[in-house]
DNA sequence: GCCAACGTTGGC
DNA sequence: GCCAACGTTGGC
């Protein structure tokens, strides 16, 4: 079996969770060397944690943060056990629907490797996925064609929200091409306005109506058509929560990924992680 | 089982 | 701080 590549992100920044930071930066990373993944709550993410196996590669991400990027790579150090957290009533993240003898969430521990000898910042990312594949910008023309093709798919730009992901191979070349060599110092990172440009702000008049909370989504949006996923390869059992698109915009997201322990539950929070102690 | 409402993620 | 995106819940 392919040895799998994966993404997971953390917030470097401080923010208070039931009166605990939940920050996790690189540098905490780098200080602690291992850390268990702990306070991720979303299916999808858990069971991606599921598969990995000692070893694999990673890279760890800086998100909800002034400059979200990645920052550093890692290996996993220890396949999935049961996330601890979720039975500490006192923790952010703790879920009173998961029992010690049936545990609904799991963490991997992982392991700091190295950091990034340049930080790859999301915003190079989406500029490079805004490109036409035949326009590679001379500053990172060293990763061709083909590394623009394999960052228009990553996850990283198609599925923003999920903080556990799996990176291709392809993906996983480029990213080490890019955090060894640089070159986008100079560069404008604005994505170039694609197709979905929405700018349509009003023109504002005079006393205009507020319109509620209502965002109209204007759809007929739907670019979307890789979302290649490969998807779950859950061991456990097939999800059944499938697909719940939404109505709106024709979503194409593939299923939830998800497995429940009978019944089904939630938390709602998602996969956000780390809590430091 | 559909889908509107709700609540969270996380970029900007 | 705003708000688009989207996962999840719950009414029907």
């Amino acid at each position: 079996m392919a040895t799998k590549y994966w993404l997971l992100k953390a917030e470097p920044d401080s923010r208070i969770v039931k009166g605990k930071d939940v920050k996790f930066s690189v540098d905490d990373f780098e200080r602690v060397s291992v850390s268990p993944w702990e306070g991720v709550r979303n299916y999808e993410a858990r069971n991606l944690m599921k598969e990995m196996q000692v070893g694999e590669k990673a890279v760890f991400y800086h998100s909800n943060c002034k400059n979200p990027g990645i920052a550093a790579f890692a290996q996993v150090a220890r396949e999935a056990y049961p996330d601890y957290t979720s039975w500490d009533e006192s923790h952010p993240y703790y879920d009173p629907k998961s029992e010690k003898d049936k545990p609904k969430w799991y963490m991997v521990d992982l392991e700091f490797t190295a950091r990034a000898k340049h930080f790859i910042p999301l915003t190079l990312f989406r500029h490079i996925a805004s490109l036409a594949t035949d326009e590679p910008p001379t500053e990172v023309g060293y990763i061709g064609e083909d590394g623009i093709r394999a960052i228009k798919t990553m996850n990283l730009v198609t599925r923003g929200r999920l903080s556990v992901q799996r990176v291709d191979s392809n993906a996983w070349n480029i990213i080490q091409l890019l955090a060894a060599k640089g070159g986008w110092e100079e560069m404008d990172l604005k994505p170039k306005k694609s197709s979905h440009t929405k700018m349509v702000k009003p023109k504002s008049r005079i006393g205009e109506v507020k319109a509620g909370k209502k965002k109209e989504v204007e759809q007929g949006i739907e670019e979307e058509s890789p979302l290649s996923s490969l998807d779950s390869d859950e061991e456990g059992k097939p999800d059944i929560a499938a697909v719940q698109s939404r109505g709106t915009a024709s979503r194409k997201r593939k299923a939830p990924a998800d497995e429940q322990p009978h019944d089904a539950e939630g938390l709602r929070r998602s996969g956000r992680r780390r809590v430091r102690n």
